[in-house]
DNA sequence: AATACGGGGCT
DNA sequence: AGCCCAGTATT
């Protein structure tokens, strides 16, 4: 007989069969396995919090680290990153990947200096006001830096609740509704839990319930698993747009152009820039581009005629 | 709802 | 060669 006979509306979310048991599993499980993250230490501050969701986005762990480390040890506070040179800043961030994040952490630094006084804001509305703070992120600080209850449903979440509660294989490309509903649902009522929670559940996504082969046998919902039960069925999804090609793409010829002008201790003349990337016409829209998000500055040209450098050059935003 | 946006490691 | 990674901003 099923433990909850609740009766579920027309339309709504599948009810989670346990949610106790299922929460409980896992934040036992979390005790045991969390790995040792700096950004989880006792003397971590909001600031530091903040900075490593905003490396976290679309960058694995391993890589994401040392470069934290580096970074919080040279630019420990707001005010701090705030005051430093964008250039400085981009090549501090260096190969993580889509540098306009760093641009937005250092417009988020002076953000958090000029309207909250140099202290991360623990209200989502606020935090969410920032630049480069988007859902996932205001609700991770709430609960990692503030360990205040709020929704945190990033893809480790939405896997382990495709999974464990709706017997999926991967969740909807993009959240639905009703997923949405069915993560409320989870979360703990009081702040100390649900802040647990949000951390054990993403840990179990990131370390057990792995999108490509999910241990399985060691995990600690197996056997309250919807997925699991239904025999682990293949994703039922429409399958995924073919994934554009790395080679020749736009974004490639950008980071070609972006390490050139990390590496280069003086401004690039444009010859310099060519070198990077043979075609003229995509060259140039990406150079353009980069201009136009603040990434690349143009240097104003002192003098002309000067061999074969003459012309404008290029460098890291100061 | 779709797209653009880095870069590297794994299968 | 394709997939995945603690997403966000823009169209």
């Amino acid at each position: 007989m099923p433990a909850d006979p609740t009766p579920t509306a027309p339309g709504a979310a599948p009810a989670v069969p346990d949610a106790a048991a299922v929460r409980g599993a896992v934040v036992a499980w979390f005790d045991v396995h969390a790995r040792d993250l700096p950004w989880r230490a006792p003397d971590r501050t909001a600031w530091g919090v903040l900075v490593s969701e905003v490396m976290l986005q679309q960058t694995p762990v391993v890589r994401v680290e040392p470069a934290w480390r580096a970074w919080m040890s040279r630019w420990p506070r707001p005010a701090d990153l705030a005051a430093a040179s964008p250039a400085d800043v981009l090549r501090a961030w260096d190969r993580l990947g889509y540098p306009r994040r760093a641009l937005r952490l250092q417009e988020c630094a002076r953000a958090v200096v000029e309207r909250h006084g140099g202290e991360v804001p623990s209200d989502e509305a606020e935090l969410l006001a920032l630049p480069g703070i988007g859902s996932y992120t205001a609700a991770a600080v709430r609960a990692f830096a503030f360990g205040r209850r709020s929704v945190v449903l990033d893809t480790n979440v939405r896997r382990v609740l495709a999974r464990v509660v709706e017997g999926a294989a991967l969740p909807a490309p993009t959240p639905t509704v009703g997923e949405r509903a069915a993560a409320e649902a989870l979360v703990p009522p009081d702040d100390a839990g649900a802040a647990r929670w949000a951390a054990a559940s993403m840990e179990l996504g990131a370390l057990v319930c792995t999108a490509r082969a999910p241990r399985c046998p060691a995990c600690p919902v197996r056997d309250l698993c919807a997925w699991r039960a239904a025999g682990s069925p293949a994703d039922v999804h429409a399958p995924r747009r073919r994934t554009q090609a790395w080679a020749g793409t736009d974004r490639q010829v950008r980071g070609r152009i972006m390490a050139l002008l990390r590496e280069a201790l003086e401004p690039a003349p444009a010859s310099a820039v060519a070198a990077v990337w043979p075609d003229d016409a995509q060259r140039e829209r990406c150079l353009a581009g980069l201009l136009a998000d603040g990434l690349v500055e143009r240097v104003a040209v002192e003098r002309a005629g000067d061999g074969d450098d003459a012309g404008p050059r290029y460098r890291l935003p100061v």
